[in-house]
DNA sequence: TAGGTATTGATAAACGTTATTAAACAGCAT
DNA sequence: ATGCTGTTTAATAACGTTTATCAATACCTA
């Protein structure tokens, strides 16, 4: 899973992390591609995946397990959390303070040794918040 | 998606639920087929997925999507938080008092009309600690 | 009992992801 | 430069989970 040594920084790699870089969204695999893709037309979907999760497995990236059906990568590693919009299912960061302290909390009350923890929040972005004003609502 | 009037209330469903009722694991829905099929060899697989979804969307049950590849599914409907172990996957509920003013803090800190949040944490479980000792863990 | 709708089981299809493989490539020592 | 060695790639196949399709069946109402 983890190898450092002998990895190298393929021009793949490179574009791969720019494109991830640019965006302030979670793009799925399949987004990335799209956007590696307009600059290496003959990339292959499957290096954009296996790199995604090399670099997630090293921890320059971010590997998210939200809700719907697919993984999204974010480019920032910092710890922090996410809203899905239940209409369209985009992913955006909620920046309020990460609460370190509900692990021991979350320790004490269970036989798990905790790692750490995610808050994903579930609403309606402003963008759907428009369209669907009075339509129904999933 | 939700139709309440015409549901019938079908032997398959009343099992598929009794069987989710007794575990306090939160299965999948091939674990579920598994131990509904004890009782129903003849059921398919479909209908599993079928009336588990269907019972998500009425809200008699819950559906947890929650980190690894499966969706998992939970009895228990009343609003609690998860831990998932990182070596095995299993899911394990954390009694841990629910955090209700935090949607407001992050509705602020947002554009979107927050309805909910999850908090999921990750961990290893008693069982992979005491096999995994110094193991690799992931 | 007959007619209409809901539901089932079986099967196929869709979807996202991972594995496989031959070919291309990078680095390094001759 | 040439050849050796290991890494990475693109293409493709395989895989596991979930959803859709559909004819047959079960249930409800009259």
């Amino acid at each position: 899973m983890e190898q450092l040594p002998n990895m190298r920084l393929t021009t793949q790699r490179q574009i791969i992390l720019e494109e991830l870089s640019k965006v302030t969204s979670h793009p799925t695999a399949n987004e990335v591609y799209d956007m590696v893709r307009r600059r290496l037309p003959r990339i292959g979907l499957g290096t954009v995946y296996r790199n995604l999760e090399l670099m997630a497995d090293v921890g320059v990236i971010l590997k998210l397990e939200v809700g719907g059906t697919q993984k999204r990568f974010d480019a920032t590693v910092e710890p922090h959390y996410h809203v899905r919009c239940s209409s369209c299912g985009k992913v955006d960061d909620i920046d309020i303070a990460v609460q370190e302290q509900i692990n021991q909390v979350a320790e004490k009350a269970s036989n798990y040794k905790i790692l750490g923890h995610h808050i994903e929040f579930s609403g309606i972005c402003s963008d759907c918040m428009g369209k669907n004003q009075e339509t129904d609502i999933n």
